[in-house]
DNA sequence: GCATGTGAAGCAGTTCACAGCG
DNA sequence: CGCTGTGAACTGCTTCACATGC
């Protein structure tokens, strides 16, 4: 326990901290000081021993008999994502996804700062979007280069993505979010996230197709009972 | 093999679903004909022991010794997916992220329809997008109930996802997509999936601060070596 | 000969169940 | 006494390796 490095944390504990983060902050602001393993799981959508042994990995966070200061934990969870660090992000495709995207709480909220939009479009560069200018995308690699910057998001229709990939790539950002409709491809030390629209609507189309495959996921992605 | 009922799927191959049948229309467009489980693999950055596996739950589509035909692979996964099919949607909240989503070709493209846009402010009524026009939410539950929607899709604000949420489940919808940043529930028949901008920066984010975690993952979701 | 399809082996994540401690 | 923290059991996905069949 309480080691920051050795034990290997699984990616499913990695990707449901997120969710503990967002709940957590939830019953912070409804001025709950302490909570069981068994509440935040049911607020998850997960179940108790999931949540403990998620915990677990990166500390004792919990007071046994008790549950968790919802305070001090919601302190350790922001830790562990780095979220107190500066990040500083591209985000190239300004169209409405871009738009939406780069004024949403989550960047802020997250540490994440917005050090350049970039689109083609003559008619959209110049226009201010969150503070930031958008900017050409032949501009890109420069203002990664200069900033230092690490995480890139992929905004732009999908004939565009790979392209932009490569710029990001060469310009040595080491992660990237792509939100276009399109598989791209990178090098190997670079991390690549992929989230997809009609992917997620053809997995429901999937399950309304064939509800005996239907797992009973009460995992953080599914609902349950009120 | 080939047995519709069955043999269960499991999650993580219908995921990949998706990504094969994207990859497979690139395939098609550019004119190939036939495909081995290793370059489809390549292609969608799985192995090729992943694609054989996952498409023997649904048949035995290939040829030994040749490969995959493209055009028939591609047709069993649309219709394992149930692309073949009509799906009315409906969308509440048409911010930016609801007009760009509602305007992506993901829907079309993989058979769903919308049937209803919806929105609260009197400004963004009465719009036309996607050739849908923009109604109240006090609409929906009629709308769902009438065109017998099995989807809903929540594009709101945080705020407003729980109540859009219910509002649905009154209305019979069966499957949501919640890209609201907040955690819903819903009865347990209900079936949800989250896509969650931030929890997916903040994902990157921890792979960043916690190099030595990276599970060396060739998935869908990563990329490989060019 | 070559690539599929698939049992069997391996491994990773989940769940159990209880010891440990406030 | 209650709830955490965790080794151990379990479940299920992935990977291997090879028989099968074009």
């Amino acid at each position: 326990m309480q080691e920051r490095f050795g034990r290997r944390v699984p990616e499913p504990t990695v990707v449901r901290l997120p969710v503990y983060l967002r709940v957590l902050i939830e019953l912070a602001r409804g001025c709950v000081t302490t909570v069981s393993s068994a509440e935040l799981a049911e607020a998850c959508g997960v179940n108790a021993a999931k949540v403990r042994k998620d915990l677990s990995y990166f500390g004792s966070y919990g007071t046994r008999g008790t549950g968790y200061d919802v305070e001090y934990l919601l302190g350790q969870v922001q830790r562990e994502l780095g979220i107190d660090l500066d990040r500083p992000v591209v985000m190239a495709g300004m169209g409405h996804l871009g738009h939406a995207l780069a004024r949403s709480p989550g960047f802020a909220q997250g540490g994440f700062r917005i050090v350049g939009l970039f689109d083609v479009e003559p008619e959209t560069i110049g226009e201010v979007v969150a503070g930031t200018a958008i900017r050409h995308v032949s501009e890109l690699g420069q203002v990664c280069r200069s900033q230092d910057v690490a995480i890139g998001v992929i905004t732009t229709p999908a004939p565009a993505a790979q392209d932009v990939c490569d710029l990001m790539a060469d310009a040595g950002v080491s992660a990237i979010l792509n939100f276009a409709p399109a598989v791209v491809t990178a090098p190997s030390w670079i991390q690549i996230r992929r989230v997809d629209f009609s992917a997620e609507l053809q997995v429901l189309a999937f399950y309304q197709a064939h509800p005996e495959a239907v797992t009973g996921r009460t995992g953080a992605f599914a609902s349950n009972g009120r």
